[in-house]
DNA sequence: TTGTATGCGTTATCAA
DNA sequence: TTGATAACGCATACAA
């Protein structure tokens, strides 16, 4: 069916170890013979079989994503940014969407060099039997795991907002987030919220966008502003949060100061001035992507928490 | 450092090809020597070796499926559909978010069954090398290609809301879409729109949603509303257009009736009734994965064009 | 510089 | 009922 080394030899009048090596640019074959048998090669579309190579080689060359949330926006924008880096440094990467455990067991048969996994919370913990097999490497929320997690200082993402309304002398000022949710990074913005405008006398208050999603957002904000205002500094809970509340004010918004959680690159691209806050998305693709490709290369796997510090993006 | 069915012969005292039978439940070997063993590689948490298993067999008893724009979010609800599908077949989905070449030849030295691919128009062809390798089909667009194409037949989707708008005695109608591109799929709603209002005597005008987010719609509505109205009846060219109907009209919106493409799920749980007319989203999933495991059993591929019909969906 | 031989983990065929 | 063995396609150590 497929070609394999063997054909090439036979029409090259070579044995299979020569164009084994000739197709790696091995310096042990003649520079013309390297010719001849690379050109014969792509003449009878000879495509390597990943199958053979990883058995002999324990490398498949590729690491696999786990995102079980295949909906979420923001997130996009991350993988796409992953798959990137990995370009760059040589891996190709197969994302699955099936949940964490079922996914994991499955990379591990087809023998892929590493994993990541988008942690979302206890649910998508991997089991050990898996993790001490291949490296892996998480994203998501502080936890304590048998593998490196890769999170975002959301306390100090909050600080960083508050300090700069304060700066501005605006001191009436509003969060936006998902307030009902075990999710502990919610929990973390709206308690550091709270807690800083008390510490430093701010008129605050708090509304629920009763989800993480614009949709969500959208109307809970309408709901709210039936008998509200809202008031001139806005901080927003996360960039689908962001977009429900510019869908919802529309004109009006530029009576406001926003920021929002989530350094993505739609922001630069927007009519309406966002200031964000948050991890640029490249840094975070290109951290995950080093833990990763270091653990594989270096054959450990420590089990580290990395922070990444959040900075302020100020617009137009 | 992986456990191997040799290992597991080791330990139970038997040769590795009773452990390969027995694990595989062959009536071959008595039942308790294959409960044993069963135990045993349980216990040892042996990870069967799909690079070895492929080599020998050549099946991977996975699918790749090419998706180089992660961030549409209709889209997200059909690659979910398709990988429970997919996994009722017995097979693991393996997502790709490279280009359309990319991403089909390292499926091919993955040695993976099939292929799905999202055509997106003329640069999301497989070469025939390729497809003359490995079943393939594709979602898109009227095109004639090598291999089988799964598309939805839009023109008879315009003239199933239209016709249900006269039903109603709306003759006053309007029709948001991209109007300036050449993707087939959004002229071929142009025009059937355009055509069928003439021949019907029918009131109409065409916005341009300048692009195919509803951030577009969102934008570019606000500006056409500064000096114009919508007639009563609408009809969105997708899921995403309609969403920026939504969020750009709010309230007002119960003062239309609106036709939306894309029969997706996300519809029912709205505040608003849309009425939305397409191929459900099961249908497609369903239809793709059924034309490829087909090809990929009975060794296969016929490059038929697959016309779904669509449905009208109305609501409350 | 090129060719031969071995082994990677598995399945499947055959012999015991 | 179980075990030995060849083969899958490739990389590599070693022999020529």
């Amino acid at each position: 069916m497929a070609v394999t080394l063997k054909d090439i030899a036979n029409a090259c009048g070579v044995s299979y170890s020569t164009v084994s090596k000739a197709l790696k640019n091995s310096p042990l074959v003649t520079a013309e013979t390297t010719e001849r048998i690379q050109q014969k090669a792509k003449e009878m579309n000879y495509i390597p079989n990943n199958s053979a190579r990883s058995l002999v080689s324990n490398k498949s060359q590729t690491i696999g994503l786990i995102w079980p949330s295949v909906d979420r926006v923001a997130v996009s924008t991350l993988v796409s940014e992953i798959n990137n880096f990995l370009k760059n440094t040589g891996y190709f990467m197969s994302v699955s969407i099936d949940d964490v455990e079922t996914a994991a067991h499955k990379f591990l048969e087809l023998r892929f060099d590493g994993i990541i996994v988008f942690d979302e919370g206890e649910a998508s913990t991997l089991p050990s039997i898996i993790s001490s097999n291949i490296p892996v490497v998480a994203y998501g929320t502080d936890r304590e795991l048998e593998y490196p997690i890769v999170n975002v200082n959301h306390k100090q993402a909050m600080i960083l907002s508050l300090d700069d309304l304060m700066q501005n002398n605006i001191t009436n000022i509003c969060y936006i987030g998902d307030l009902n949710t075990d999710d502990i990074r919610q929990i973390i913005k709206k308690e550091t919220f709270e807690r800083y405008c008390k510490e430093h006398n701010l008129e605050y208050n708090m509304i629920d966008s009763k989800g993480l999603s614009a949709e969500d957002t959208f109307f809970a904000l309408k709901s709210y502003l039936t008998n509200h205002t809202l008031p001139e500094g806005i901080i927003c809970g996360s960039y689908d949060i962001t977009l429900g509340l510019v869908h919802t004010l529309k004109d009006s918004l530029d009576q406001h100061i926003v920021y929002s959680y989530d350094n993505v690159p739609q922001f630069d691209h927007m009519d309406t001035v966002i200031h964000s806050v948050g991890v640029p998305t490249k840094k975070i693709a290109e951290t995950l992507v080093n833990i990763l490709i270091n653990a594989i290369e270096s054959k450990e796997n420590h089990p580290d928490v990395y922070h990444l510090e959040p900075e302020l993006v100020k617009r137009k």
